[in-house]
DNA sequence: ACTCGTACCTGTTAGC
DNA sequence: TGCTAACAGGTACGAG
């Protein structure tokens, strides 16, 4: 599930489950899902197993659960990142594995008995870790769901996400004014804005009728304004809606979808009239993906020799 | 210091 | 119908 309202609606999920549970036992099958963990799968499940999870976290795309405190070791936490295809789903203890089930961990809550926390991955692109927590250097929390002002060390270099109180509105338009990229492109860097995919870049650059190969310093304040205001709206609707589904893939902790599929304007309508003006939609390729563009009403820039 | 292209995977679908 | 190519929601890294 991968962008940020799929992210948060299965960190969301999993708060109430595993804030307060420890680990009762850890079981990698398949070290690839645990590309992101310093060592070796072993020394993942050894370190994992016994730990209390005192919480839930997210920054962009970057999901953590951070351990209470071991007085051997520095704070730290269990980082997941979903990559392309990842799902965290709460089963009972003894349930199947899962289709591409990767990792299995077995939690005992006060309140809720026994449970298992199963990382799911087809593509194999996700993956999880122990990752030490490192301060904020603004001193705001790390992310949305935990107050703490940390933030797992591989998370570090992300930029805060645009639904964040933190997130700083200045600084992202700096940024993006100095790029001479397009700005789909600069919406992808995670360094500038985390959080947003390829679904959301084109929903909000669709809304804001800009054309994704716009260079980012072409833009206008008043462009790169409504282009954030878009990014932000959309990213709501679709977390208010459940997130993005369209097969089984992109589900939550209990392997349900969401909504927002029904919602989109521009992504996946290849040959479908824009909402807003009847045009019909295109797909163009990007970076060997796929831009959805309205052709009259996000108009692509003209070609300045430089 | 930037910017871009590519590698990393498996599964499904579009097209011949 | 069957095969092959294209494509799918992301990130990290190396080359230029």
């Amino acid at each position: 599930m991968p962008e940020l309202p799929e992210v948060e609606v299965v960190r969301a999920g999993l708060a109430p489950a595993v804030a307060g549970a420890r680990v009762r036992g850890v079981e990698a099958h398949d070290p690839r899902a645990l590309t992101r963990h310093v060592g070796a799968p072993a020394d993942f499940e050894a370190r994992l197993t016994g730990r209390e999870i005192a919480g839930t976290a997210r920054r962009g795309k970057f999901l953590w659960m951070p351990l209470s405190d071991d007085p051997a070791r520095g704070p730290e936490a269990v980082m997941v990142h979903l990559g392309m295809s990842g799902q965290m789903l709460l089963r009972a203890p003894g349930a199947p594995a899962e289709r591409h089930e990767r990792v299995r961990v077995w939690i005992e809550h006060p309140d809720h008995g026994e449970l298992a926390v199963v990382f799911a991955d087809q593509r194999t692109f996700g993956s999880l870790a122990i990752d030490e927590l490192v301060p904020t250097p603004d001193g705001n929390p790390g992310g949305f769901g935990d107050a703490a002002p940390l933030v797992p060390r591989q998370a570090a270099h992300i930029a805060r996400d645009p639904l964040d109180p933190a997130f700083d509105d200045a600084l992202f338009r700096r940024r993006l004014s100095g790029k001479a990229s397009a700005v789909k492109r600069v919406l992808l860097d995670q360094t500038v804005v985390s959080g947003v995919g390829n679904i959301y870049a084109d929903e909000a650059l669709w809304a804001s009728r800009i054309h994704p190969e716009t260079l980012g310093r072409d833009l206008s304040t008043r462009a790169a304004n409504r282009l954030l205001a878009e990014v932000r709206a959309v990213l709501a609707k679709a977390l208010a809606e459940g997130g993005t589904s369209f097969d089984a893939q992109y589900v939550n902790v209990n392997g349900q979808a969401g909504y927002f599929a029904h919602s989109l304007n521009a992504y996946g309508r290849r040959g479908k009239p824009c909402p807003r003006c009847g045009t019909t939609i295109v797909r163009e390729r990007f970076t060997n993906r796929s831009s959805h563009v309205c052709p009259r009403c996000q108009r692509r820039p003209m070609r300045v020799e430089t």
